[in-house]
DNA sequence: TTGCGCTTTCGCAACATTGCGAATAGACTG
DNA sequence: CAGTCTATTCGCAATGTTGCGAAAGCGCAA
C-alpha cells in the first residue's frame, strides 16, 4: 500500500468529492463501512498474530470456520459485541468501548 | 458513593475473595457484567449530558422510550454495536472499539 | 496432474435483539 | 388530592445475528 507521490489527479479524492462531500447520510454510511472493515481487519490480525487458522480459532470459541470467515470479511455489517467478546476472550484480550466526540467539519 | 475510611472488615472484598478469586469462569462473567453496566451508565451519562429525556433520545434514533430504558438498565446483557452506534450518532459521537491485552494474574 | 490445508461462499434453521404499545410507579407541582 | 412528566416493566411480533454443513476456490508441494 505505498503512497503515490503527488499524483497529477487523485481519483480517490475526486470520487470522494463527487459522492460524499457535504452529504451527511452518505458520510455516515462511509464511516460505518470503514469501522466494520477495521474490525474485520483487527480480528484477522489478532488471529494470525496468535498463529491460528480460522478453524482453530473457531474451535476456541465453539463455532465453525465459516463464521470466522464471515467476521473477517470487510463487507460484513453484522458485527456484535457478543461475538467480539468471545473472540477477545479466546485470545486473552478484552473489548474496550468508548464514545468519542465527533468534530463537525465545516 | 463516598468511600468509607478503613473499615475494619470490607464485606465486598470478603465476598470477592470467597466467590471470585481464582475462578476464571466466574471472573469472566463478572467482567462481562461490569462491562455491560458501564455501557448502560455511559449511555445514561451521554443522554443526560445532552439534556434529553429518554423519549427525546428515542425520537432521535427512531425508537421508543422503553428501548432506551432497557439500554440504560445495568442488568441488560443485550447491548449491540448497531444500537450503540445509533445512539452515538444521534449525540455526535462515534463508537470506538479496541482489543486490549489482558494481563494474566498469577 | 492429484492431494492437502486453508479460506470463502451459500442457504436455512435457531437464537438474540429490537420495535412498540400498554400498564405501572415515582417525583414534582398546583 | 389530581395532573403532568419521566422512567420502568412486560409481552410478543419483527428483524437481525449466529450455527453449521456442503461445495468450491486457492496456493503449494509431490
Amino acid at each position: 500500500m505505498a503512497k503515490r507521490a503527488k499524483p497529477t489527479i487523485d481519483a480517490v479524492e475526486i470520487l470522494h468529492r463527487r459522492f460524499y462531500e457535504g452529504k451527511p447520510a452518505r458520510l455516515k454510511n462511509l464511516e460505518e463501512a470503514r469501522a466494520n472493515e477495521e474490525i474485520a481487519r483487527k480480528i484477522h490480525e489478532l488471529r494470525t498474530a496468535a498463529n491460528l487458522t480460522q478453524t482453530q480459532l473457531a474451535r476456541l470459541i465453539e463455532t465453525t470456520a465459516s463464521v470466522i470467515c464471515r467476521l473477517e470479511d470487510a463487507d460484513y455489517e453484522g458485527h456484535s459485541l457478543a461475538m467480539l467478546r468471545r473472540i477477545a476472550g479466546a485470545l486473552n484480550q478484552r473489548v474496550e468501548i468508548r464514545f468519542v466526540p465527533i468534530r463537525r467539519s465545516a
